[in-house]
DNA sequence: TGCCATAGTTACCAGTTGGTAACTATTATG
DNA sequence: CATAATAGTTACCAACTGGTAACTATGGCA
């Protein structure tokens, strides 16, 4: 069986599972960030405030290889890449929206 | 005014503060073993698999500071320590749930 | 008397993370 | 001809994170 695909190996926990994927301040960020749509690299490096180049790229390579990100290169010159959520990083959007809600509600108490 | 109480600096975004409160994954997976209820410092520390004392002292420390957790300390011999969630921890729930379930499914599609 | 148990704390060390600055390519512009 | 612009990459360094092991306290038990 010289084939056998190298099966993911995840944690039993769903949690960790997740966490193994997004559990990671800045990824969690470009998620908010892709939500609402495509963003070039320079757009979505302004739009995370304090992000170093080296930082950013290398989570956004990390979740391309995790399939929550498409990466597009526009052979132009000065070059265009523009960043997108695939499907599956879509359907994490019901963890960022929780942790917004939960954000504004303790705002909202700590006035 | 002397007694100007020092506000919390948040950041604006909900989603960054939720994360300065909870964005680590030892957080999270405190939350998740005391969301069933209140755990001594040993249970808890077997529950999470593998963490060092001293990070799972560290973590809860941060945690009762927030007011996410409370710690009761019953003085035995030898000492008998409790954690659990504040009312506040509690509120965390949703977004373990939507951490939970989304693992489910991502597992679920990689099988 | 000496050892066990629990929940720490501390010192020391290793590995990871993250920042800065310099470098790359290529074409358009002044 | 030099410079600007974008999206990187790389080397170097500092800071943070986390592990291990030794130490603490104290009462019960053999």
């Amino acid at each position: 069986m010289p084939e056998q695909i190298a099966k993911k190996e995840l944690p039993a926990c769903p949690v960790e599972t997740t966490l193994t994927l997004i559990g990671d301040k800045w990824k969690v960020l470009i998620l908010r960030d892709l939500l609402p749509g495509t963003k070039r690299f320079g757009e979505l490096k302004k739009s995370i405030g304090s992000v170093s180049q080296k930082v950013l790229t290398a989570q956004l390579r990390d979740m391309e290889k995790n399939a929550l990100v498409n990466r597009k290169v526009y052979p132009e010159v000065p070059p265009r890449v523009e960043y997108s959520l695939t499907e599956l990083g879509q359907s994490l959007k019901p963890i960022l929206d929780a942790m917004w809600n939960w954000g504004e509600e303790y705002k909202a108490r700590n006035i």
